[in-house]
Parts: C-alpha cells; sequence; structure tokens
DNA sequence: TCCAAGACTTGCCCCTATGTCT
DNA sequence: AGACATAGGGGCAAGTCTTGGA
C-alpha cells in the first residue's frame, strides 16, 4: 500500500557504493571513528600487524537541501504562543509550570512492607578492589561491597563498622533491616516476593537467614564476559495451558498498514489544531469502550484532581526550570497528553515532518597504509573501510579473530580477488591510524569560537529534521540521523562483529507520514525514497533494513520527551500497579503449581517466580547469528547450580552480555523443581525446555489482562523505589534526602543488574582521594600539637616552610581541627560512595523503570527541589508526571 | 499453532561540554 | 590556564512483545 515518495527513478544515485566516482554530495560521518572499548581495561595498544588509526572525521556538513518551511499553521489552540522558530506551533512543554496537584490521591497503602533481600555473588570486575582494601573505608552497609556482585551488596550483611565514616546513611533500613513484623496478609503483596519469602516459606537452609534482605527481587551484576553456549535444539511441548490468551486487553493491535497508499502526491499540509487529550473521536468505537475501560482502573490512581496547593519550594523550582526548558527550546508546549492510545490503533492523526539527514558523503584522505612494509593505494570505497578498521585499533575488538575475520571477509571483497592485499596479517593500518588521531588532536586543539561557530553550522543544517508536527502539536524527533557506515559492533561474542555496515541510501528508506503532509525532499539529488506511508497506526516516521540483519529494521520515532512516548511510557506504569492488585493471587498460584504434576505447569510457576523474584528477564529465544546470551525462559542446565540446601546460583550472559551471578536462596520446592528440570540433560540444554516466551506470557495474561513478563521488572523496580523512600526520608537537609533517593536508585539498579564498566581512571582517583586523605589527618595531628602546646603557652610548630605560625590561639586552633574534620568526612563520603557506585548505572532504572511519579510526589512531600534528582532531559521525558498528587504513592 | 515480521523498549558506552581543582 | 572529573546526550545494539498469515 505504500506509495511511491517520488516519481524518480531510483537508477541515478550516485550514492554511495559509488562513493569513488561519486559526484554525491555526501560525506561520511565520523561515526566509524568512534571507538568503543569492549573492556577498555583491557585496552591494549594497537597490536602490531595492523596498526592503523583513523578514520577521518567525517563529520562533515551535509549539504542539506534547502528545506521549505513547512505550510503548517498553527493551531489556534495552541495553548503558548511559540516564539520565533516555534512557528507559532504549539509544543508539548515538559514541564508544567505550575505544579499544582490534588489531594485527592489516597493516601496508598503503607502496607508495602518489604525488607531487604538479597544476596549474591557476583563478579563485578573491578580493578580498584586494592586501592579500597588499603583505604580501608569503603564498606558500610551494602554500601561497599563491590567485588561482591551487585545484588550481593543488596545484602543487609557486612559487618563493617564504618570505619570512621560518618555518612548519615541514609536508609539503612529498608536494606539492611529485617523486617520482623509480620504484617497482615496480603501487607506484602505487593512487594517483590523477595521480600516476603522468609515468612512464607522459611526456607530451611542452613544458609544465612533469608532475612529481610533477600526478600526483594534479588539481583545481582558481575562481570562483563562473555561466553558462548550452543542453544540447544528445543522441543517444544505444547500444553493446553493457554487458550488464546484470553486477556481482553491485550491484543488489539495495528491493523497493519493503514491508508499508505498510493495517491499521496503532497499537498499543503493542514495540521489540524484542534485534537488533543480528550479526543476521541477517531478512536474506533470499541477501542473507546476499551480506553474506557481502562479509565476506570485508572481513575483512582492516575486521576488528579487539581487542587491548588502548589507545595513550596520544590515547585518554584520546578517553574523555574520549565520555563528555562521552554526558553531553551523557543517553543511553547502543550501540556496535555494525547488521548490515550488505548490498545492501540490510532496513534496519530495529522503528521508532518521532514524526513531524515543522512551522513556526509566520504572524503578520501589519500594516506597510504602499508602491505608488507610497502605503501598500497586504496580506491576511495577500499580506503573508507581499512579507515574503518584503522581507527578501532585501539579497541579490544582487535584481539577478537572473529572481528577480524569478518572485517577480512566483507574488506576483501571491495579489494577484489587480485589486490595486492591477500591477507590481513601482513596488513599495517598504523599510518592511518595516526591521521586520524591527528585529525582528532586539531579538532581538540579548535578555539572555541571555531566549535561554537561548527556547532551552529551543524544545528543550522539539523533544525528542520528535529522536530516534526504530530496532531499539530511540534514534537521533537528522537534519531533523525541517519547511522552512518561502520563496521558493526556487536556487543559479547556477537558472531558479526566486524562486518561492514553499509551505507544507508535514500531508496533504503521507507518514510511514515500524514496523508496530507508534504513528502519531505530527498536530500539526496536524483534519488528518491525507497516508499512512502501513510501508516498512522504507528509512530515511527521512517525505517531502514538494518544492514547487518536485513530482517530487522531501524526505526526513527519521535524523542522521549514527547506526547506520544509519555503516552505510553504512563500506560506502562500503570500496568505495572495494576499487578499490585493481583501479585498476591498470582504469588499464591504459582506457588501452588511448583509441584503440579504436569511439567509445563511447573515449569511456568518455577519461571515466574524467578522472574518475578529476581527480575530476570523473559528471556526469548535467539538465533544464532546473535550473541549468545540467555534470559528466564532460555537458561541452560548449567546457568544455574543447585546448592544444598536450597540455594540456587545463577551465573549467565544476559542481555548486553552483562553477567548475572547471584546466590539465593529459594523456596524448598523451588530447588526440587530446578533439580527436575535439570535430570538427565546436558549442561547446554534448555532449563525449562517445555517453556518459552510466548507460552509464559499467554499464562501471565490468564492471570492479569496485559501482564507480560516485563512488567515484574516495572513493578519490583517501583515499588522498591516507593518503599524506600517512603521508609527511608528522614526530617533533614535536603543533601541527606538525595542521598536516600540514591541509596534507593542504587538498590534498583542492583535488583536490575544494570552494570557499568569502573572507569578506566577509578583506581588513580581513589588513590589520589586516600593520599589528600592521609595528608588532612597529618595537618590534624600537627594542629593538636600546636593546640597542646599553646594550652601550655608555647608558640607553635613551624610550618613546612620552617616559619613560625602566628595568632594560633588555642580556638583558632580548635575551630581549625573541625573544619579539617568536617573536610576528611565529606571526602570519605564521596569516596565510599564513589567506589560504591563503580560498577553500578543508576540511569537505566531512572530512565526506564522507576515510574517518575514516584520521584515527583516525593519531592513535593519532602521539598526536594526536582531538578536535583531529574535533569532536563529527565524533566522533559516525564512531564506527564510532573502534576502527580504529593501523596502518590506506587 | 507456529513462525517471522514488525514495532517499540531497554541498555551500555562514547564523546563532548561544563564544572572543579590546582 | 591547564588538568581532571562528571553529567548529559547521542548512538546504536539488543532486548520484549504483538500480530498477521500460513
Amino acid at each position: 500500500m505504500a506509495v511511491e515518495a517520488s516519481t524518480k527513478p531510483n537508477f541515478v544515485n550516485n550514492f554511495d557504493d559509488d562513493d569513488e566516482d561519486g559526484p554525491v554530495v555526501f560525506k561520511r560521518s565520523n561515526a566509524a571513528s568512534r571507538q568503543k572499548q569492549v573492556n577498555p581495561e583491557v585496552r591494549k595498544p594497537s597490536p602490531s600487524t595492523f596498526n592503523g588509526q583513523n578514520s577521518n572525521a567525517q563529520k562533515g556538513k551535509t549539504p542539506v537541501p534547502s528545506s521549505k518551511p513547512l505550510p503548517v499553521k498553527s493551531p489556534p489552540v495552541s495553548l503558548k504562543p511559540s516564539t520565533s522558530s516555534a512557528k507559532a506551533l504549539p509544543v508539548r512543554s515538559p514541564l508544567k509550570s505550575p505544579v499544582v496537584y490534588s489531594k485527592a490521591s489516597s493516601p496508598l497503602d503503607d502496607r508495602l512492607k518489604r525488607s531487604p533481600q538479597q544476596n549474591a555473588s557476583i563478579a563485578v570486575k573491578e580493578e580498584v578492589s586494592l586501592i579500597k582494601d588499603s583505604n580501608g573505608l569503603i564498606d558500610d552497609d551494602e554500601d561497599s561491597e563491590d567485588d561482591k556482585p551487585l545484588s550481593a551488596r543488596l545484602k543487609g550483611n557486612t559487618n563493617n563498622a564504618n570505619k570512621g565514616i560518618k555518612t548519615p546513611k541514609p536508609d539503612a533500613s529498608p536494606v539492611s533491616k529485617v523486617n520482623v513484623k509480620s504484617p497482615p496478609e496480603d501487607s506484602d503483596d505487593e512487594v517483590p516476593l523477595s521480600s516476603r519469602f522468609p515468612k512464607s516459606y522459611g526456607g530451611t537452609s542452613g544458609g544465612k537467614p533469608f532475612g529481610s534482605d533477600e526478600k526483594k527481587p534479588l539481583a545481582n551484576g558481575g562481570s562483563i564476559i562473555k561466553d558462548k553456549q550452543q542453544k540447544s535444539t528445543v522441543v517444544p511441548v505444547k500444553r493446553p495451558l493457554d487458550k488464546a490468551s484470553s486477556s481482553a486487553l491485550s491484543s488489539a493491535k495495528k491493523p497493519k498498514v493503514s491508508g499508505t497508499t498510493t495517491e499521496m502526491k503532497a499537498k499543503q499540509v493542514t495540521v489540524k489544531p484542534e485534537q488533543k487529550a480528550d479526543d476521541d473521536d477517531h478512536i474506533p468505537i470499541a477501542q473507546r469502550i476499551k480506553k474506557a475501560n481502562t479509565l476506570v482502573i485508572k481513575s483512582s490512581t492516575t486521576k488528579t484532581t487539581k487542587v491548588t496547593k502548589s507545595f513550596s519550594s520544590s515547585s518554584k523550582q520546578i517553574n523555574k526550570n520549565s520555563k528555562k526548558i521552554m526558553k531553551n527550546s523557543k517553543y511553547s508546549k502543550s501540556t496535555k497528553m494525547l488521548p490515550s492510545s488505548g490498545d492501540g490503533q490510532k496513534k496519530w492523526t495529522t503528521l508532518v515532518h521532514s524526513g531524515v539527514i543522512f551522513p556526509p558523503r566520504y572524503t578520501p584522505h589519500g594516506v597510504k597504509m602499508l602491505y608488507k612494509g610497502k605503501e598500497v593505494g586504496l580506491t576511495p570505497a577500499q580506503e573508507e573501510v581499512a579507515t574503518m578498521f584503522a581507527v578501532m585499533l585501539d579497541t579490544d575488538y582487535m584481539q577478537k579473530d572473529k572481528f577480524k575475520e569478518n572485517f577480512w571477509n566483507d574488506w576483501r571483497k571491495l579489494l577484489g580477488k587480485n589486490h595486492v592485499i591477500q591477507n590481513l596479517d601482513n596488513c599495517d593500518f598504523k599510518p592511518i591510524y595516526n591521521w586520524h588521531q591527528e585529525q582528532k588532536e586539531k579538532k581538540k586543539q579548535m578555539t572555541s569560537e571555531e566549535k561554537k561557530a561548527l556547532k551552529e553550522d551543524k544545528l543550522k543544517q539539523e533544525e528542520k529534521y528535529m522536530w516534526a508536527i504530530v496532531d499539530g502539536v511540534k514534537e521533537k524527533v528522537g534519531n533523525f540521523r541517519v547511522e552512518p557506515p561502520g563496521l558493526f559492533r556487536g556487543r559479547g561474542e556477537h558472531p558479526k562483529m566486524g562486518k561492514l555496515k553499509k551505507r544507508i541510501r535514500p531508496c533504503d528508506i521507507t518514510i511514515n507520514i500524514g496523508k496530507d503532509a508534504p513528502v519531505p525532499e530527498c536530500p539526496i539529488p536524483g534519488e528518491s525514497w525507497k516508499e512512502v506511508k501513510h501508516d498512522n497506526t504507528v509512530t515511527w516516521l521512517a525505517f531502514w533494513n538494518d544492514p547487518i540483519n536485513p530482517k530487522e529494521f531501524k526505526y526513527v520515532f519521535l524523542a522521549a520527551s514527547s506526547s506520544l512516548k509519555g503516552q505510553s511510557d504512563k500506560e506502562k506504569y500503570e500496568k505495572a500497579r495494576k499487578l499490585k492488585d493481583y501479585i498476591q493471587s498470582i504469588r499464591t498460584a504459582y506457588t501452588k503449581d511448583f509441584t503440579a504434576k504436569d511439567v509445563t505447569r511447573r515449569q511456568i510457576a518455577v519461571a515466574t517466580y524467578l522472574i518475578d523474584k529476581l527480575a530476570l528477564r523473559a528471556g526469548n529465544e535467539k538465533d544464532d547469528d546473535e550473541a549468545d546470551t540467555v534470559g528466564c525462559c532460555t537458561l541452560k542446565v548449567s546457568n544455574v547450580e543447585c546448592i544444598p540446601p536450597n540455594n540456587l546460583k545463577f551465573d549467565f550472559l544476559g542481555k548486553d552480555s552483562i553477567q548475572y551471578v547471584n546466590t539465593v536462596e529459594v523456596e524448598l520446592p523451588v530447588y526440587k523443581a530446578i533439580g527436575q528440570f535439570q535430570g538427565g540433560k546436558k549442561q547446554n540444554d534448555d532449563l525449562f525446555d517445555k517453556l518459552d516466551t510466548a507460552k509464559l506470557n499467554a499464562h501471565l495474561k490468564e492471570l492479569m489482562p496485559g501482564l507480560t513478563a516485563k512488567v515484574f521488572r516495572t513493578f519490583n523496580a517501583s515499588i522498591t523505589l516507593d518503599e524506600m523512600l517512603s521508609k527511608g526520608t528522614k526530617q533533614g537537609e535536603v543533601a541527606e534526602k538525595i542521598l536516600v533517593y540514591q541509596h534507593a536508585n542504587k538498590k534498583v539498579a542492583i535488583i536490575c543488574n544494570h552494570q557499568r564498566t569502573v572507569s578506566k581512571s577509578h583506581g588513580a582517583q581513589m588513590s589520589k582521594l586516600t593520599e589528600k586523605i592521609e595528608e588532612l589527618k597529618d595537618v590534624i595531628k600537627d594542629l593538636k600539637i600546636d593546640l597542646d602546646r599553646a594550652k601550655k603557652g608555647k608558640p607553635p610548630l613551624k610550618d613546612s616552610d620552617g616559619k613560625q605560625k602566628r595568632g594560633l590561639t588555642p580556638e583558632v586552633i580548635d575551630k581549625k581541627i573541625a573544619q579539617t574534620n568536617v573536610k576528611i568526612e565529606k571526602m570519605e563520603r564521596d569516596m565510599k560512595t564513589k567506589e560504591d557506585l563503580k560498577s553500578v548505572a543508576l540511569g537505566t532504572s531512572k530512565i526506564n523503570y522507576l515510574d517518575p511519579r514516584i520521584t515527583v510526589a516525593w519531592c513535593k512531600r519532602h521539598d526536594v527541589p526536582i531538578e536535583k534528582i531529574f535533569n532536563k532531559s529527565l524533566l522533559a521525558k516525564f512531564a506527564w508526571a510532573m502534576d502527580v498528587d504529593p501523596e502518590f504513592r506506587f
């Protein structure tokens, strides 16, 4: 149904392959020069053989075809007048200015009592541990066990008595305190299973009592290691279990390609200003009904009766901030959300955008690489690819044979059979590498004016691509830049790493745009889009097939701050909140099924338990041409070790080949079931051989409409935050409250196993801090001596320069000692925090798992300026959550 | 019922701008 | 002013889940 965008035949394109001869206007982007180290710590300087160097920074400016301003009319309804370039379109503002909240929301259950959980062990990569030990300061409850698996750190344990560190430990509570009180039956339900565990099942185990910690989802992290496992062939055995995913809620998705169609000749765009939030005229009745249902469900929690109490300082801050953002963007924004997408169909009514921008064409640098010590001339196309490789000489990819092999296979095709270069081993890319380094250096040396000019220039070229007009509202586009060519950098042991990711051309790209909107002009003269669609059941603006895996797509979407994304974000969290109402029965159900006779049923029960307790991902099947990683449903026998009496040790590579290592005490029936599932299987066989994510999710949907495995992650993350914040926040300084927040954030990150590589300079930084602390301690020693002397009427000691110190009365000295002590304490605290978080990534959970309303409400309740927690982008992304009632609880 | 296409979310790392310290 | 540290944002890979169609 798609319509041809342009009438021009493609044959003209002189786009890329033909770069050499290419008259084209492009320059390659410098993406290729970006180096990513797989493992920075191991990074070795370029291997002898290939020495390369880098490519050009192709950041050139792409000649952007003249773009005519869209003939968009500004909707009369725009909430705020836009400024300047805003073209009078209303742009959704990230924040609503007046932060008002309602008092309506229910005080919410504080029944969520959960205790901390976990223990586990991780193999977090480190290099710093040494230092840590020497410092002797890194531990305190739960915070400093860097070498432990992330999850392990959650435990309250750690007998460290905070060597001298007086960190106001924010909330030792939720994590380390054992929740002894036995709440009413259901009180715990909303809490991650793990938290309840001990009570319910008091797993004997000689192991440490499950105690507090283990109750929440255990997580943990580990080093980033890759390993390869083979996929065992699974013989899916079906189970009658799931009747066509009953869930009324689910389903109902897109009616495929809507009106793409032929007639699309760009007409004048007429953006309808009208519809916004509540207009569902365009929604099919069936959906409206659904929508209505949804609303009912949500009503109690979501609706915020606007009341006027604006809350103190924080609110002001928010206002201020929002203004700032608006000012920056120069656009006004509407504050209303789009109508709930309900389940689906129509995502927009009118859509106008400018398409995508292409990376600049490759500009040959002419630097010759060596083959067997002699210079070799390459064509621009050959040189381009050689350069992609050369710039990666100092990355870990050079240690990977697969990378080199794949690169060589693709490059040699370009070289041709009879080329001088016959193998990679005799290649020396160093000259190119060196050239690239020089280019980088030059760029660095540019004056700030030059840099600024470049930046402005780029902005000017890109401006028009940055925005889309959705239903009359100006929204930011996310990734409007087409990915430049480069070598594929797969993570872990990806079988395709090193392959050439070819240049994307207009004829690879499908555009999706409103029927009445003008089709974006193809920026490459003589070329045309592959197709132009008008599908309003989807949100993408453009896509192309991934050159590495043509079966997959790369989409251009709106930015995270857009209403469309905000809406679905909100729905995600609402679904997770809904799980609260079902969690008890779900847990009861799967507990019962631990001993079911039907194996599939038992596997579903155990898998659900693991997903709930450990926040594991679902674990879809993967192809052989992907890195060998697993999730819950794809765990291999070898990934789980049974340790009597009832502990399970998990060790596997999860998403992004991040290692998950965690030893956890489980309920006896689970322990036994795992043993049974392993029985008679080989190490590499699937642990859950009767299960896959489709079956699992179908089952979950029977328990709660719309429930899928990943909802548990959101649920557990958010509820953990909510609980820790509400239990851990005390009266006091804002800084202390922020610590409480960070602490909770960290815990969630650990639960979700969100890791990051330890920075290269971490060790050095720690040593430096230690040194400074030692120096200050020496200062104190001297001061004490002076104090002593001063009290006896003697003059103070001479300073390091041998000069006599003056004016040191005992009072002055006392004061100095106190000040220095404060300094030391702060440094020690900082150091501890740093050590603590060196391998934990806090951002991921903040962006994806923590319901922002929890944060906003907490900020309001405790007078913490929201921008202390959310940066500019998060404020924009979570605009929809800003007016939440301060009493909101997840 | 199964598979694969399709759409969207999640996740880690790199680079750059900015802030802080010396 | 230069060195260093850090936050933020972009980039893009890698997941999850739904749906259409055989």
